[in-house]
DNA sequence: TCAATCCGTATC
DNA sequence: ATACGGATTGAC
């Protein structure tokens, strides 16, 4: 009693010296702002005139909305909350929000950025000044900031992460070249023509049309366009007067979308965002998006943040892509990042691909999304005929053309009449030549000697080399039982087109993958060895196509590994003629499997139903919400233990799987709630973290929530 | 009673 | 990292 009644009475003698000498000038003007709505702010700025005609320094403060909050660059948990600074008069009206500015902050200059002006702040000691304002342009705007900040609460990280994700580096020259307003040439007119084969399609676009925000899972029949499809659907957005924002996932995607786009919207209405633009480009098309410049943004998944005036619409095609997974903390999707921003934005979405995610079955089973899809005739009629063949049943001793190219025999026969009318893809999982060698006696993997790292082959001759350290193994020998004989466990993509030549010689053979890609490849006969997601595309679409080694997807240790090859032999199958055609897929592979299954029943909905159960049953995403600690063992256990307590506060039940080994110095543990306790266990992950570094505990621990590798 | 010093905590 | 408030210590 007698401390409290003490501190008291010297913090109000305190301020009273404060206030009352005038002598403290910044002290003095935040209890003025602070304290008072409008008397005391008066007062506060007669005594600043005072002092100011006495000495010169420092220059008075804004009068209208003299503190601007500030969101700083510090990524540490219990710092992730806005600032106030005092807003000096000569940076008045450079200090908007959404601009960057410097402050100093626990005495050192940062960065960061104003989220808004106001007349007082809530904070009761005294404010700094903004140092600086970097620059008046408003690049984090008030809905950007809102969806950063939801961002970062979704995935237990902080704010300053993920508006490093928002907002492209800056580039000072391209900010102060002229923004030059050219009046847009009148669009061409609207079309709908890549939506004609989906009964509610029209519905939709009409609602788009209206302003209205309809939101769908779009599943599209095979060889649909979906690039003009995107294109129409942000067409549709722009009559509404609104803009729209469109995600491919990688560069190749993006060519052909913005290609659509030229044709549908009309040249100069879009702007194109991804990272491999290159800072200037980015920081560029970043400006002409924030300037209202270009109506519709389409990119990347660095582009989920662009900041598109009046958002109508956000669509993300082939969302189960990992290229959409951000691999810099908190580590968002971009699926995610969109499916947000439609919920805080009111707009409407739209989630498409050939094959499904079970994220955009989750959508469809809670009712968020209604379903686009082709009906059963629709998906018939332009399907290719799938075909499994297993490894066991082939012929191959019979036809010495097909044991050269290790293929079924009927594998071999279909590709064989393709290419009489046209390009015929082979889709083999793996690049390079022989990227897994085994003891051609025992079947124990080849390693390294020196490091460890798995040999192989990367040419036909020559003798094999460690694929970690590069070291050459001229002499090697097992080092289980000393046999020096090598066997590829696994055949390459180059490998693959060598053996290919020999079975069908006089066939030209194109290679698409790695750092060599192809987009197109023409509508002649040709062999087509690609790796997954790597395939070109043919106009005349393929004839046939071969996928080879299916198993070989469906082994890797990932909950997600089935859907995803399943995604990929859907993006493989759907580049082929329709049955009526001639065109043939044939999967080289065990024929009962499920996910085969799913491509010759041309069932995506039915696949991810299936997983969306599965996942239901492993209390894994999307059907819960699941986190991963990773880091040294103590760490990680700390933090479990803060988590679980705040858990149990709100009675949400977490299953713990681990920990496991991660690596020499850390561990990693799943933590899984239901998918209502997801904002808990965010919540509590973030205050967990937010002790932590609080407390200055040794360890870090990375948090990813729903993490895109689920090993 | 007050200055010097130490420690924990907040960082506007 | 650094600055600050509060508690503690020690000298008068």
């Amino acid at each position: 009693m007698p401390e409290i009644s003490g501190n008291t009475l010297r913090r109000a003698r305190d301020l009273g010296h404060v206030a009352g000498a005038g002598a403290v000038g910044v002290a003095d003007y935040s209890l003025g702002v602070t304290r008072s709505e409008d008397g005391g702010q008066q007062l506060t700025l007669l005594r600043e005139t005072v002092r100011r005609s006495r000495t010169k320094e420092p220059p008075g403060l804004a009068t209208d909305r003299p503190v601007a909050r500030v969101a700083v660059d510090v990524s540490l948990a219990h710092l992730d909350r806005p600032f106030d600074y005092l807003v000096p008069a000569d940076l008045d009206e450079l200090a908007r929000p959404g601009c960057r500015v410097k402050v100093r902050f626990a005495g050192k200059d940062v960065g960061g950025f104003v989220l808004e002006r106001v007349d007082a702040s809530q904070h009761d000691g005294k404010l700094s000044r903004l140092r600086k304002v970097v620059s008046a342009e408003q690049v984090l705007s008030p809905q950007v900031a809102e969806l950063c900040r939801a961002v970062a609460d979704r995935y237990a990280g902080v704010f300053a992460d993920v508006s490093r994700l928002a907002v492209p580096p800056r580039h000072a020259k391209v900010e102060a070249e002229a923004c030059s307003i050219v009046p847009l040439p009148d669009p061409p007119p609207a079309t709908r023509k890549a939506w004609a084969d989906y009964p509610h399609a029209a519905s939709y676009l009409d609602a788009l049309q209206r302003g209205q925000q309809p939101r769908a899972v779009w599943t599209a029949v095979p060889g649909a366009d979906w690039p003009v499809a995107f294109a129409e659907a942000a067409r549709a957005a722009l009559d509404a007067g609104r803009g729209a924002l469109l995600l491919a996932p990688d560069a190749r995607d993006l060519t052909r979308l913005a290609a659509a786009c030229r044709e549908v919207l009309g040249k100069d209405t879009f702007v194109s965002l991804s990272a491999d633009l290159g800072p200037t480009a980015r920081y560029r098309a970043f400006l002409s998006a924030l300037r209202g410049r270009a109506r519709v943004v389409i990119g990347t998944r660095a582009a989920a943040f662009a900041p598109v005036a009046d958002l109508g619409l956000v669509a993300i095609w082939d969302d189960a892509d990992d290229s959409y997974a951000e691999p810099r903390a908190p580590y968002p999707h971009a699926r995610e990042v969109l499916l947000l921003r439609a919920h805080r934005q009111h707009c409407a979405a739209l989630v498409g691909g050939t094959a499904r995610s079970a994220e955009a079955a989750a959508l469809l089973e809670s009712g968020w999304a209604h379903e686009l899809a082709g009906d059963r005739a629709t998906v018939r009629k332009y399907a290719p005929a799938v075909h499994v063949s297993g490894e066991s049943d082939t012929d191959l001793a019979r036809d010495g053309a097909a044991r050269a190219a290790r293929l079924p025999h009927r594998a071999f026969e279909i590709a064989r009449e393709g290419l009489k009318t046209g390009p015929v893809l082979v889709q083999v999982p793996r690049a390079g030549y022989q990227p897994s060698l085994v003891c051609q006696n025992c079947r124990a993997p080849a390693r390294c000697t020196v490091c460890g790292g798995g040999l192989r082959r990367t040419g036909g001759d020559g003798p094999p080399a460690c694929g970690v350290c590069g070291r050459e193994a001229p002499g090697h020998r097992c080092a289980e039982c000393g046999d020096q004989r090598l066997r590829a466990a696994v055949v390459g993509a180059r490998r693959t087109a060598e053996e290919l030549g020999r079975a069908f010689p006089g066939t030209p053979i194109r290679t698409s993958g790695g750092d060599a890609v192809l987009d197109t490849v023409p509508d002649k006969p040709a062999l087509v060895v690609a790796t997954p997601g790597a395939e070109p595309v043919a106009n005349g679409r393929y004839a046939a196509a071969l996928l080879l080694d299916t198993w070989l997807l469906l082994a890797r240790p990932d909950l997600r590994s089935a859907e995803e090859a399943v995604r990929r032999w859907f993006n493989a199958a759907t580049l082929v003629r329709a049955a009526s055609g001639g065109g043939t897929v044939v999967m080289v592979g065990e024929p009962s499997a499920a996910p085969l299954q799913a491509i010759v029943r041309w069932s995506p909905d039915g696949y991810a139903a299936r997983e969306l159960t599965e996942r239901q049953a492993a209390a894994m995403p999307p059907a819960a919400r699941v986190a991963e600690l990773t880091g040294p063992a103590e760490a990680v256990e700390d933090l479990l233990t803060r988590v679980g307590q705040t858990l149990r506060g709100l009675r949400i039940a977490p299953r713990v799987l681990g920990p496991v080994p991660h690596d020499d110095e850390s561990v990693r543990t799943l933590v899984s709630v239901p998918r209502s306790g997801g904002a808990g266990l965010a919540g509590a992950l973030r205050d967990g973290q937010a002790t932590r570094s609080a407390k200055k505990l040794p360890g870090t621990v990375r948090v990813r929530v729903d993490p895109a590798a689920l090993g």
